[in-house]
DNA sequence: TAGGCGATGCTCT
DNA sequence: GAGCATCGCCTAG
């Protein structure tokens, strides 16, 4: 839950063949151990496997058969709990998230969990990988000025949805989901 | 521009 | 076989 705050302003970098795709966090949800919103709350399954991994792991997974979201493990190796990276800014290799994406709205880049994904060419052969200092994919320190942080209920799941667990940049105008969701 | 809704196919029970 | 941490199109204002 820390870390998912602590997240907010950091820069998400992604180094492919075709060049460097680089954006700023700047919304996210937490799942904590205990969450029964939590892949990990059931337990280890093949799937879920990364997040049991140690901290600051990537954890990517397919959601609705088509759509990839983007986890950072933010326990200790054997305990499941994640912070699910929900949009960015984006910052570095504009053309080429355009290109990937198919579309030449800025805004519209990598705001949702799976539009980030296919802007940043992120698939399943990251999953499991070190974001802290990890080859081809990091996280790198804040570039900007301390974010101001707000939180909210968290998006689109059915089980403990009232847990006030996502967190995000309030002056951005890349975030997902509506704008009702009000801040805390 | 913002909100509603249905297609989508993988994963777990 | 059911549920799902989503997306993009369509419509209304």
């Amino acid at each position: 839950m820390d870390l998912a705050r602590a997240l907010i302003g950091h820069v998400l970098v992604r180094d492919a063949p075709e060049g460097r795709t680089a954006g700023q966090i700047v919304e996210v949800e937490a799942y904590v151990l205990e969450d029964p919103a939590s892949h990990a709350f059931r337990g280890m399954t093949q799937r879920n496997a990364p997040m049991f991994l140690g901290a600051h792991r990537a954890y990517i997974y397919r959601i609705y058969g088509t759509a990839l979201c983007v986890n950072v493990t933010s326990e200790k190796r054997g305990l499941g709990a994640a912070v699910l990276i929900r949009a960015l800014e984006p910052l570095e290799g504009l053309e080429l998230m355009e290109r990937r994406r198919g579309i030449s709205r800025t805004r519209d880049l990598c705001r949702g969990p799976g539009r980030l994904c296919e802007a940043l060419a992120i698939g399943t052969s990251l999953n499991g990988g070190d974001l802290v200092g990890g080859p081809d994919l990091w996280i790198a320190r804040p570039v900007l000025p301390p974010p101001v942080v707000g939180s909210s209920v968290r998006i689109g799941i059915s089980r403990a949805a009232e847990r006030r667990l996502r967190f995000y940049e309030v002056r951005s105008a890349y975030l997902s989901g509506p704008k009702s969701l009000s801040p805390a």
